[in-house]
RNA sequence: GCGCCCAUAGCUCAGCUGGAUAGAGCAUCGGACUUCUAAUCCGACGGUCGGAGGUUCGAAUCCUCCUGGGCGUGCCA
């Protein structure tokens, strides 16, 4: 039930009906500035049609237009007579009559009301796509979580949906454990043991890695240093001796000039603490010493297992089971689960041939020993083969472009990828056009960065990136302080074991960094927050969480379940009085809309946003309309049809953002 | 240098192709539990929407300029 598509359609019917309007060609357009109402006294919605519309016709002002429109406008089976108000507004009102009814449809469909797509979209969405063989990081959230929520919603309204995390398991990162397992690695003790094994090795290599390359770095850092200090002070001089406008460009100038000071600065710092952690520890040191050339050598062995190297080969055969166990347990605690895992190794074969083809229509040319494909409207070309002869992640997806569309000849395909690669995408779409790939609606769903509470990208205090798999734990820990108060807790009959408890905190800690996550626009950066996050008040996970509880407890002490209540109102029906009931109904009648608007956006913000709107309106009518007491047995069943679907509809919608309800918390 | 994005209440954020008195959460202050879990509800406080012009019935939203921030920018992904 679309409320607002329907109202829309009759808007535009009456508008095509207006004669003075004959002359305007895109009234669908304008049939579809349809408002929820900002204002509950205005109504439910409003429609804002008559304003813009007066402009383009002459011998009506606003108001007369609406009225002509209101007089064409066959809408009294779905709303009150229409008023006009204001400059021009046409205010909506749904009938009781309406909402009654829907509300016992509703009661009789498991899908909430929510209609299947009436033509379905073949949908491939690319996310979360981490590199294997390397921690997953606080930074592969987003993809993951809004890709997931993004599958779901799809899927649910009607859409074949294809899932693809498109593994990072092919790059420098296999040469980093390859290099680890044959200088640092004991065969027997991988085998036992491979994943935190592998980690492990990861870990030593990459580390001796920053090492060398800190070293390496550091005389040419602090020439730099030297250099934009000089920069700055001359800046600063001739700041000085400038008079008026010029001494204002001069100073920002040289304010420039000390933003990139401290800048370089604090890599040198970096890099010295880098220098130091290693030095400091004998063994570690040790090891630095006895590899003077491992960035060299880590690249070689990436090299050979590209160049099809037997050992690393079977290496990489061999590992690339357990990185991926380890980032199947990340997936399996977030519930995120895919159609396909095409890693870039699998595009690997079909590389040379793209080149090819690109050199061979033309599109791709040498220069400076690169193949590159030039293009218009942007500067640098998009590389596709280095001078070395290594291809470029740009080559991989060109080749999965050309690979999906042959196997699954999708309408669309999504990549929820962060908007800092915005111009990599530009590049390939822009090339997928010139090869004729463009039979198919590319999107790049970008997302932000996640920042810590200081705005900065968030790291760790050693400047590490914050391993996804502990920010879970401090997530489920911090919910079960919080949730599992014995204070709270003895509230509840029977009492809640420790094993509930675990269940409750995991289901209120993940899904509280599910959604924050989904909640924010997903183009902008957002201030990760564990505390609020977890909070028990506000706009949180919990707040839903915890008015699906309620409905569910409601049930429990009236002594009904879902089948008794659907019989109850067969006799009693549904009549909505209070008006917090009618507020809650017009909210449940809604949730289509919300999924629709997340389709529009690729935004899953719009579904977090009406979770919050209907739990609130939830504990409104929890608070102002008693259903165990309430006053007649036929308003308690209205209620009970009520505290039903609000409780379907709030599990139905996280379910869609992938966070899990509990029975009671 | 060029390109993209951002600036809204003390803090974190909404604001849906220009719409009615710019909203919410947190924080602060004040009310409401002998009744289905007070993780709630009700109220108060709080904003010259970074600044200046422009477009029009109407601008946080569109255009221009300015200020302040972030990100990207030829062989990483």
């Amino acid at each position: 039930m679309q409320v607002l598509a329907l109202l829309q359609s009759r808007f535009r019917s009456a508008l095509e009906s207006c004669d003075c309007l004959s002359a305007v060609d895109d009234l669908a357009n304008y049939a579809a500035l349809i408002r929820p109402a900002g204002n509950p006294k205005f109504g439910d919605y409003q429609a804002n049609c008559a304003m813009p519309l007066a402009k383009l016709v002459s011998g009506f002002n606003p108001r007369e237009l609406a009225q002509q429109i209101v007089d064409h406008l066959r809408i009294d089976d779905l709303c009150d007579p229409p008023t006009i108000a204001g400059p021009g507004f046409i205010n909506l009102r749904l009938a009781d009559k309406f909402l009654n009814d829907h509300m016992v449809r509703m009661l009789d469909d498991p899908r909430c009301l929510v209609e299947r797509a009436a033509s379905p979209q073949k949908i491939i969405i690319d996310y979360s796509s981490p590199n294997v063989a390397k921690p997953m990081h606080v930074g592969h959230i987003r993809s993951t979580v809004i890709g997931d929520s993004l599958a779901r919603v799809l899927r649910f309204l009607g859409h074949e949906v294809i899932t693809d995390n498109h593994l990072g398991d092919w790059g420098t990162q296999f040469g980093i454990i390859i290099y680890g397992y044959k200088h640092f690695g004991d065969p027997e003790t991988v085998s036992q043991n491979p994943v935190p094994e592998l980690a492990k090795l990861y870990r030593i290599v990459h580390q001796l890695m920053g090492y060398q390359k800190s070293v390496a770095g550091l005389p040419k850092l602090k020439a730099e240093i030297e250099k934009l200090k000089a920069e700055r002070a001359a800046a600063v001089a001739e700041a000085e001796q400038a008079e008026g406008k010029d001494a204002k460009k001069k100073r920002k100038l040289a304010d420039a000039a000390g933003k990139k000071l401290s800048a370089a600065e604090a890599a040198l710092r970096a890099a010295q603490e880098s220098i130091a952690a290693v030095e400091s520890d004998p063994v570690v040191g040790q090891q630095a010493s006895a590899h003077p050339n491992i960035n060299q050598a880590v690249l070689d062995e990436t090299s050979k297992l590209h160049r099809g190297d037997a050992e690393n080969l079977q290496l990489w055969n061999e590992f690339l089971p357990f990185c991926k166990d380890e980032i199947e347990r990340v997936y399996d605690r977030l519930h995120v689960s895919f159609d396909h895992t095409y890693g870039e190794s699998y595009y690997h074969p079909m590389l040379a041939d793209v080149v090819e083809d690109l050199q061979a229509n033309g599109l791709a040319t040498e220069s400076d020993g690169a193949i590159c494909v030039f293009l218009d409207d942007f500067d640098a070309p998009m590389i596709i083969r280095k001078s070395d002869g290594a291809y470029l992640y740009a080559t991989t997806d060109l080749a999965t472009l050309r690979f999906r569309l042959k196997t699954f000849d999708p309408d669309e395909i999504l990549y929820v990828v962060d908007t800092r690669q915005g111009e990599h995408f530009e590049k390939l779409f822009a090339v997928a056009r010139l090869t004729g790939l463009d039979q198919v609606k590319l999107v790049h769903v970008n997302f932000g960065t996640v920042l810590g509470e200081d705005g900065r990208p968030m790291k760790t205090r050693s400047g590490s990136l914050i391993g996804l798999e502990s920010l879970l734990d401090d997530a489920v820990d911090a919910a079960y302080q919080v949730v599992c108060d014995p204070d709270r807790l003895v509230k509840l009959e029977p009492p809640m074991d420790e094993a509930e408890q675990k269940s409750v905190a995991e289901a209120v800690g993940i899904g509280a960094i599910k959604y924050a996550d989904l909640g924010h626009d997903r183009a902008s950066d957002y201030r990760f927050n564990l505390a609020k996050m977890v909070a028990l008040s506000g706009n949180t996970a919990t707040y839903a969480q915890y008015s699906f509880a309620r409905t569910v407890s409601i049930l429990n002490r009236v002594g009904v379940d879902e089948s008794d209540v659907s019989q109850r109102v067969q006799t009693d029906g549904i009549n909505l009085n209070h008006p917090a009931e009618r507020a809650l109904a017009l909210k449940l009648l809604q949730f289509d809309d919300a999924l629709h608007s997340v389709y529009a956006d690729y935004g899953p913000n719009h579904l977090v946003e009406y979770v919050y709107a209907t739990a609130e309106a939830f504990s409104k009518f929890n608070d102002q309309c008693h259903v165990m007491n309430a006053e007649s047995a036929e308003v308690q069943t209205t209620r009970l049809a009520l505290v039903v679907l609000t409780g379907r509809v709030i599990r139905q919608a996280l379910q869609l953002l992938g966070i899990d309800v509990v029975q009671r918390m």
